[in-house]
DNA sequence: TATTTAACCTGGACGC
DNA sequence: TGCGTCCAGGTTAAAT
Protein backbone atom coordinates (compact mmCIF):
# COMPACT_ATOMS: atom_id res chain seq x y z
CA UNK A 1 0.00 0.00 0.00
CA UNK A 2 1.63 3.79 -0.73
CA UNK A 3 2.82 5.04 2.18
CA UNK A 4 5.55 7.72 2.59
CA UNK A 5 8.28 5.44 1.31
CA UNK A 6 6.02 4.11 -1.91
CA UNK A 7 5.20 8.00 -2.81
CA UNK A 8 8.60 9.10 -2.33
CA UNK A 9 9.83 6.27 -4.58
CA UNK A 10 6.98 7.68 -7.32
CA UNK A 11 8.15 11.08 -6.39
CA UNK A 12 11.59 10.56 -7.20
CA UNK A 13 10.81 8.80 -10.30
CA UNK A 14 8.22 11.05 -11.69
CA UNK A 15 10.96 13.87 -11.00
CA UNK A 16 13.05 12.90 -13.79
CA UNK A 17 10.58 11.71 -16.23
CA UNK A 18 8.22 14.45 -16.01
CA UNK A 19 9.75 18.00 -14.65
CA UNK A 20 10.41 20.58 -17.35
CA UNK A 21 7.69 19.12 -19.95
CA UNK A 22 4.60 20.81 -21.34
CA UNK A 23 1.45 18.97 -20.87
CA UNK A 24 -0.11 18.79 -24.27
CA UNK A 25 -3.29 16.66 -23.77
CA UNK A 26 -5.11 15.14 -20.98
CA UNK A 27 -7.62 12.23 -21.19
CA UNK A 28 -10.06 11.35 -18.24
CA UNK A 29 -10.87 7.95 -18.68
CA UNK A 30 -12.88 7.46 -15.41
CA UNK A 31 -14.94 10.89 -13.37
CA UNK A 32 -14.11 8.96 -9.95
CA UNK A 33 -10.27 9.85 -10.02
CA UNK A 34 -11.25 13.34 -10.44
CA UNK A 35 -14.00 13.46 -7.96
CA UNK A 36 -11.91 15.78 -5.90
CA UNK A 37 -11.71 17.99 -8.75
CA UNK A 38 -15.11 19.86 -8.70
CA UNK A 39 -15.35 21.98 -11.33
CA UNK A 40 -14.70 18.92 -13.61
CA UNK A 41 -13.20 17.19 -15.93
CA UNK A 42 -13.11 20.14 -18.73
CA UNK A 43 -12.17 22.10 -16.27
CA UNK A 44 -9.22 20.14 -15.32
CA UNK A 45 -8.07 19.49 -19.07
CA UNK A 46 -8.15 23.65 -19.52
CA UNK A 47 -6.25 24.00 -16.44
CA UNK A 48 -3.32 21.40 -17.80
CA UNK A 49 -2.85 21.71 -21.22
CA UNK A 50 0.01 24.17 -22.24
CA UNK A 51 1.49 24.68 -18.58
CA UNK A 52 4.77 23.12 -17.73
CA UNK A 53 5.95 20.99 -14.86
CA UNK A 54 7.90 22.67 -12.47
CA UNK A 55 8.85 20.07 -10.28
CA UNK A 56 7.58 17.01 -8.29
CA UNK A 57 7.10 17.55 -4.72
CA UNK A 58 5.59 15.60 -1.65
CA UNK A 59 4.22 16.00 2.03
CA UNK A 60 3.04 12.77 3.52
CA UNK A 61 1.33 10.94 1.17
CA UNK A 62 0.38 13.50 -0.98
CA UNK A 63 2.43 14.33 -4.52
CA UNK A 64 2.15 17.56 -7.02
CA UNK A 65 3.52 19.43 -9.86
CA UNK A 66 4.00 22.89 -10.03
CA UNK A 67 2.81 23.91 -13.20
CA UNK A 68 4.61 26.81 -14.39
CA UNK A 69 2.83 29.11 -17.66
CA UNK A 70 4.67 29.91 -20.91
CA UNK A 71 5.82 33.36 -20.35
CA UNK A 72 5.97 34.00 -16.62
CA UNK A 73 8.70 33.06 -14.46
CA UNK A 74 7.40 33.57 -11.29
CA UNK A 75 6.66 31.39 -8.71
CA UNK A 76 3.49 28.45 -9.67
CA UNK A 77 0.52 29.23 -8.68
CA UNK A 78 -1.24 25.92 -9.26
CA UNK A 79 -0.36 22.75 -9.01
CA UNK A 80 -1.38 19.02 -10.04
CA UNK A 81 -2.27 17.00 -7.06
CA UNK A 82 -1.87 13.33 -6.92
CA UNK A 83 -3.07 11.03 -3.99
CA UNK A 84 -2.43 6.90 -4.50
CA UNK A 85 -5.36 5.64 -2.01
CA UNK A 86 -4.82 2.17 -1.79
CA UNK A 87 -4.14 0.90 -5.27
CA UNK A 88 -3.16 4.13 -7.55
CA UNK A 89 0.07 4.16 -9.61
CA UNK A 90 1.43 6.79 -11.75
CA UNK A 91 3.12 5.46 -14.45
CA UNK A 92 5.72 6.99 -17.29
CA UNK A 93 4.90 5.03 -19.97
CA UNK A 94 6.07 5.27 -23.81
CA UNK A 95 3.06 6.74 -26.22
CA UNK A 96 1.56 3.40 -27.67
CA UNK A 97 1.68 1.48 -24.88
CA UNK A 98 -1.43 -0.65 -24.38
CA UNK A 99 -3.77 0.81 -21.77
CA UNK A 100 -4.12 -0.51 -18.31
CA UNK A 101 -7.03 -1.82 -17.47
CA UNK A 102 -7.71 0.31 -14.85
CA UNK A 103 -6.40 3.56 -16.51
CA UNK A 104 -8.47 6.32 -15.38
CA UNK A 105 -6.32 9.57 -16.02
CA UNK A 106 -3.84 9.95 -19.46
CA UNK A 107 -1.73 13.15 -20.01
CA UNK A 108 0.31 13.92 -22.85
CA UNK A 109 3.09 16.23 -23.37
CA UNK A 110 4.46 18.53 -26.05
CA UNK A 111 7.66 16.74 -26.30
CA UNK A 112 5.55 13.10 -27.42
CA UNK A 113 7.88 11.45 -25.01
CA UNK A 114 6.73 9.04 -22.21
CA UNK A 115 3.32 9.81 -21.70
CA UNK A 116 1.93 9.89 -17.78
CA UNK A 117 -0.88 7.26 -16.37
CA UNK A 118 -2.60 7.40 -13.26
CA UNK A 119 -4.03 3.55 -12.66
CA UNK A 120 -6.42 2.89 -9.91
CA UNK A 121 -7.95 -0.47 -9.43
CA UNK A 122 -9.42 0.69 -6.35
CA UNK A 123 -10.36 4.32 -7.17
CA UNK A 124 -9.37 5.71 -3.69
CA UNK A 125 -7.14 7.71 -5.05
CA UNK A 126 -7.49 10.67 -7.36
CA UNK A 127 -5.63 13.98 -8.93
CA UNK A 128 -7.07 17.60 -9.12
CA UNK A 129 -5.61 21.04 -9.86
CA UNK A 130 -5.60 23.22 -6.83
CA UNK A 131 -4.11 26.52 -5.89
CA UNK A 132 -0.76 26.92 -3.96
CA UNK A 133 -1.03 28.60 -0.69
CA UNK A 134 2.11 29.45 1.86
CA UNK A 135 2.75 26.78 4.56
CA UNK A 136 1.07 28.07 7.56
CA UNK A 137 4.71 27.78 9.45
CA UNK A 138 7.02 29.09 6.75
CA UNK A 139 5.53 31.78 4.25
CA UNK A 140 8.71 30.58 1.96
CA UNK A 141 7.03 27.21 1.47
CA UNK A 142 4.07 26.57 -0.35
CA UNK A 143 1.38 23.57 -0.48
CA UNK A 144 -1.61 22.56 -2.30
CA UNK A 145 -4.02 25.02 -0.39
CA UNK A 146 -6.64 21.32 0.04
CA UNK A 147 -3.57 19.72 1.93
CA UNK A 148 -2.84 22.35 4.21
CA UNK A 149 -3.87 20.20 7.24
CA UNK A 150 -1.49 17.71 6.66
CA UNK A 151 1.23 17.69 8.98
CA UNK A 152 4.98 17.41 8.04
CA UNK A 153 6.24 14.06 7.64
CA UNK A 154 8.98 13.08 9.93
CA UNK A 155 11.77 13.27 7.25
CA UNK A 156 10.66 16.89 6.58
CA UNK A 157 13.87 18.56 7.46
CA UNK A 158 11.36 21.28 9.15
CA UNK A 159 9.82 18.45 11.16
CA UNK A 160 9.17 19.56 14.68
CA UNK A 161 10.18 16.97 17.41
CA UNK A 162 9.54 19.02 20.51
CA UNK A 163 5.85 20.33 18.75
CA UNK A 164 5.23 17.14 17.92
CA UNK A 165 6.12 15.21 21.53
CA UNK A 166 4.27 17.74 23.00
CA UNK A 167 0.91 17.79 20.68
CA UNK A 168 1.13 13.71 21.23
CA UNK A 169 1.64 13.80 24.65
CA UNK A 170 -1.74 16.35 25.23
CA UNK A 171 -3.82 13.71 23.32
CA UNK A 172 -6.15 11.42 25.11
CA UNK A 173 -5.86 8.77 22.38
CA UNK A 174 -3.89 5.64 21.47
CA UNK A 175 -0.25 5.88 19.78
CA UNK A 176 -0.83 4.06 16.84
CA UNK A 177 -4.04 5.90 16.22
CA UNK A 178 -2.00 8.68 16.51
CA UNK A 179 0.55 8.01 14.26
CA UNK A 180 -2.34 7.22 11.52
CA UNK A 181 -3.51 10.81 12.57
CA UNK A 182 -2.07 12.60 8.94
CA UNK A 183 -2.84 15.95 10.66
CA UNK A 184 -0.02 15.10 13.41
CA UNK A 185 1.72 13.09 11.56
CA UNK A 186 2.01 12.22 7.54
CA UNK A 187 3.26 9.33 5.56
CA UNK A 188 3.03 6.96 8.27
CA UNK A 189 0.31 4.04 7.34
CA UNK A 190 -0.44 0.62 8.52
CA UNK A 191 2.26 -0.93 7.64
CA UNK A 192 5.19 1.51 9.01
CA UNK A 193 3.20 2.25 12.04
CA UNK A 194 3.62 -1.53 12.97
CA UNK A 195 6.76 -1.62 12.10
CA UNK A 196 7.96 1.37 13.50
CA UNK A 197 6.11 0.55 17.10
CA UNK A 198 7.97 -3.02 17.19
CA UNK A 199 11.17 -1.59 16.49
CA UNK A 200 10.19 0.79 19.61
CA UNK A 201 9.00 -1.74 21.61
CA UNK A 202 5.72 -0.56 22.25
CA UNK A 203 2.37 -1.53 21.72
CA UNK A 204 -0.49 0.27 19.60
CA UNK A 205 -2.67 1.02 22.60
CA UNK A 206 -0.73 3.05 24.40
CA UNK A 207 -2.07 5.90 26.02
CA UNK A 208 -0.30 8.59 24.29
CA UNK A 209 -0.73 10.92 27.60
CA UNK A 210 1.67 7.99 29.37
CA UNK A 211 4.02 8.40 27.18
CA UNK A 212 7.50 10.64 28.40
CA UNK A 213 8.59 12.99 26.09
CA UNK A 214 12.10 10.21 25.55
CA UNK A 215 9.52 7.59 24.91
CA UNK A 216 8.18 9.80 22.17
CA UNK A 217 11.62 10.68 20.51
CA UNK A 218 12.42 6.79 20.84
CA UNK A 219 9.18 6.33 18.65
CA UNK A 220 9.88 9.47 16.34
CA UNK A 221 13.29 7.84 15.47
CA UNK A 222 12.43 4.23 14.95
CA UNK A 223 9.86 5.56 12.36
CA UNK A 224 12.32 7.27 10.36
CA UNK A 225 14.70 4.61 10.92
CA UNK A 226 11.88 2.23 9.28
CA UNK A 227 10.78 4.86 6.28
CA UNK A 228 14.83 5.44 5.21
CA UNK A 229 15.08 1.96 5.04
CA UNK A 230 12.03 1.35 2.88
CA UNK A 231 12.83 3.82 0.61
CA UNK A 232 16.16 2.23 0.03
CA UNK A 233 14.34 -0.86 -0.83
CA UNK A 234 11.98 1.27 -3.63
CA UNK A 235 9.06 0.83 -0.78
CA UNK A 236 6.85 -2.58 -0.49
CA UNK A 237 5.17 -4.60 -2.46
CA UNK A 238 3.11 -7.25 -1.35
CA UNK A 239 1.34 -7.55 -5.14
CA UNK A 240 1.13 -5.64 -8.68
CA UNK A 241 -0.60 -2.89 -6.82
CA UNK A 242 1.88 -0.86 -5.86
CA UNK A 243 5.08 -0.26 -8.50
CA UNK A 244 7.16 2.45 -9.32
CA UNK A 245 6.80 4.42 -12.45
CA UNK A 246 8.60 1.86 -14.53
CA UNK A 247 6.20 -0.53 -13.09
CA UNK A 248 8.63 -2.08 -10.53
CA UNK A 249 8.04 -3.51 -7.23
CA UNK A 250 9.80 -2.29 -4.47
CA UNK A 251 11.26 -5.32 -2.28
CA UNK A 252 10.91 -4.16 1.26
CA UNK A 253 8.30 -6.46 2.12
CA UNK A 254 11.22 -8.68 2.68
CA UNK A 255 12.51 -6.71 5.59
CA UNK A 256 9.13 -6.80 7.19
CA UNK A 257 9.59 -8.27 11.26
CA UNK A 258 6.12 -8.15 11.48
CA UNK A 259 3.25 -6.83 9.34
CA UNK A 260 2.07 -9.56 7.84
CA UNK A 261 3.34 -12.18 9.56
CA UNK A 262 1.32 -13.64 12.14
CA UNK A 263 2.09 -16.51 13.55
CA UNK A 264 5.84 -16.60 12.36
CA UNK A 265 8.84 -15.92 15.20
CA UNK A 266 9.35 -12.31 16.13
CA UNK A 267 13.02 -11.53 14.61
CA UNK A 268 13.83 -10.14 18.17
CA UNK A 269 12.99 -12.76 20.19
CA UNK A 270 11.18 -15.05 18.73
CA UNK A 271 7.41 -15.39 20.20
CA UNK A 272 5.45 -15.67 17.11
CA UNK A 273 4.24 -12.66 15.93
CA UNK A 274 0.07 -11.96 16.95
CA UNK A 275 -3.09 -10.04 15.03
CA UNK A 276 -5.03 -7.87 16.63
CA UNK A 277 -8.09 -5.89 15.21
CA UNK A 278 -7.74 -2.19 15.80
CA UNK A 279 -9.34 1.14 13.65
CA UNK A 280 -11.32 -1.54 11.51
CA UNK A 281 -7.39 -2.59 10.08
CA UNK A 282 -5.04 -5.37 10.93
CA UNK A 283 -2.52 -5.01 13.48
CA UNK A 284 0.81 -7.06 14.19
CA UNK A 285 3.53 -6.86 17.08
CA UNK A 286 5.38 -9.38 19.00
CA UNK A 287 3.46 -10.02 22.79
CA UNK A 288 6.63 -10.14 24.41
CA UNK A 289 8.35 -7.32 22.86
CA UNK A 290 5.05 -5.31 22.94
CA UNK A 291 3.03 -6.19 25.69
CA UNK A 292 -0.70 -4.96 25.85
CA UNK A 293 -0.84 -1.54 28.31
CA UNK A 294 -2.94 -3.56 30.94
CA UNK A 295 -5.48 -0.72 31.48
CA UNK A 296 -6.92 -1.29 27.85
CA UNK A 297 -6.95 -5.01 28.32
CA UNK A 298 -9.94 -5.23 26.76
CA UNK A 299 -12.36 -8.28 24.92
CA UNK A 300 -12.15 -6.25 22.01
CA UNK A 301 -8.42 -5.89 21.83
CA UNK A 302 -7.86 -10.14 22.33
CA UNK A 303 -5.71 -11.40 19.50
CA UNK A 304 -8.41 -12.09 16.44
CA UNK A 305 -9.02 -15.63 15.64
CA UNK A 306 -7.68 -17.23 12.73
CA UNK A 307 -9.41 -17.51 9.99
CA UNK A 308 -10.03 -21.63 9.09
CA UNK A 309 -8.53 -22.33 6.02
C1' DT B 1 -14.01 20.69 20.60
C1' DA B 2 -11.82 16.31 20.47
C1' DT B 3 -12.04 11.76 19.35
C1' DT B 4 -13.91 7.61 17.15
C1' DT B 5 -16.47 5.09 13.71
C1' DA B 6 -18.28 3.92 9.28
C1' DA B 7 -18.42 4.25 4.40
C1' DC B 8 -16.28 4.38 0.12
C1' DC B 9 -14.26 0.79 -3.50
C1' DT B 10 -12.53 -3.53 -6.21
C1' DG B 11 -10.76 -7.99 -6.92
C1' DG B 12 -8.44 -11.99 -4.94
C1' DA B 13 -9.00 -15.75 -1.64
C1' DC B 14 -11.81 -18.87 0.36
C1' DG B 15 -15.94 -21.77 1.80
C1' DC B 16 -19.77 -24.13 0.26
C1' DT C 1 -17.79 -23.91 -11.85
C1' DG C 2 -20.30 -20.40 -9.65
C1' DC C 3 -21.99 -17.77 -5.99
C1' DG C 4 -21.55 -15.34 -1.57
C1' DT C 5 -18.61 -13.48 1.95
C1' DC C 6 -14.48 -11.67 3.83
C1' DC C 7 -10.53 -8.88 3.56
C1' DA C 8 -7.07 -5.29 2.38
C1' DG C 9 -6.73 0.22 4.17
C1' DG C 10 -6.28 6.01 3.34
C1' DT C 11 -9.32 9.56 3.78
C1' DT C 12 -13.16 12.03 5.37
C1' DA C 13 -17.96 12.82 6.69
C1' DA C 14 -20.77 11.65 10.35
C1' DA C 15 -21.45 10.19 14.92
C1' DT C 16 -20.25 10.15 19.71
Amino acid sequence: MPELPEVETVRDGLDRWVTGRVVAAVEVRHPRSIRRHVAGADDLVARLVGRRVTAVSRRGKYLWLPLGSPGDDGPPDECLVGHLGMSGQLLVQPVGTPDEKHLHVRVRFADDGPELRFVDQRTFGGVLVDRLVPTPDRAAESVPAGIVHIARDPLDPAFDDDAFSARLRRRDSELKRALLDQSLISGIGNIYADESLWRARLHGRRRTATLTRAAVITVLASVREVLREAIRAGGTSFDALYVNVNGASGYFDRSLAVYGQEGRPCPRCGTPVRREQFMNRSSFSCPVCQPRPRATRTPAAQDTPRRSG
